[in-house]
DNA sequence: AACACATATATGATATTTTACATATGTGAT
DNA sequence: ATCACATATGTAAAATATCATATATGTGTT
């Protein structure tokens, strides 16, 4: 993972957002992503997608649903550096939270 | 500081690389980072004025020339996480390191 | 005041990113 | 096998960022 990379993955609102709800989460599927950020299917799916090639998300299919999760080989730095961004930035997100617990309360899986 | 900011100022190349030699020299001056970069001047120039414009970067004239400094007010948790990047990313940027060397080396001031 | 030099900015051309829409794939249930 | 649903991807248009060149500003010196 070099620098320029881990930067320029996170220099985007929405991949910024769906790594820093990961993090405080723990993990996240994409409707639960769809729900927090209030933002259409394939858009969502895309930047997925450019944090999976980048090596900071992995993903793991568990039935119908694709689960996301911070990669398990991010080497320590870069975990820092989000654990620290999150941290110190919760009113960046917070709306989100709050949309996740609130979407997760309504049921099982996605509506 | 809000952290999208701060990772778009640091998802360009010369814009990392002048912010990684910053930090690792505790200031350069504009010609410092054209010798160590090896780009032209206005190249440089935009690029400083951005991360100064962003609040990551401070300016100060001394006589002719201009010195870059992190900014004194940057919350603690940017500096951590350019500290960290810097400290777990020598490779990327120790050719520059080594040029700011010998350019300082040639003599005080700029050539 | 005028000159030389270090640095900064404006501007138009170019490349890169992001988006929207349509469509495709994979999964579980009937 | 087929249907419903979750997720992914291809393509083209729009938004945005970057670059090179030319020009401007500020500073010290004479």
């Amino acid at each position: 993972m070099m620098p320029l990379q881990l930067f320029k993955c996170l220099s985007d609102n929405t991949r910024l957002q769906s790594v820093l709800l990961i993090s405080h989460f723990e993990e996240a599927c994409v409707c639960d992503l769809i729900a927090a950020l209030e933002l259409d299917q394939p858009k969502v799916s895309r930047h997925l997608a450019e944090l999976r090639r980048c090596g900071i998300l992995q993903d793991e299919r568990r039935g119908k649903w694709v689960y996301y999760r911070l990669h398990q080989d991010l080497p320590g730095w870069a975990l820092d550096v989000i654990r620290l961004a999150a941290d110190n930035n919760r009113s960046y997100f917070s709306t989100a939270i709050d949309k996740l617990h609130q979407y997760r309360q309504q049921g099982p899986g996605c509506q």
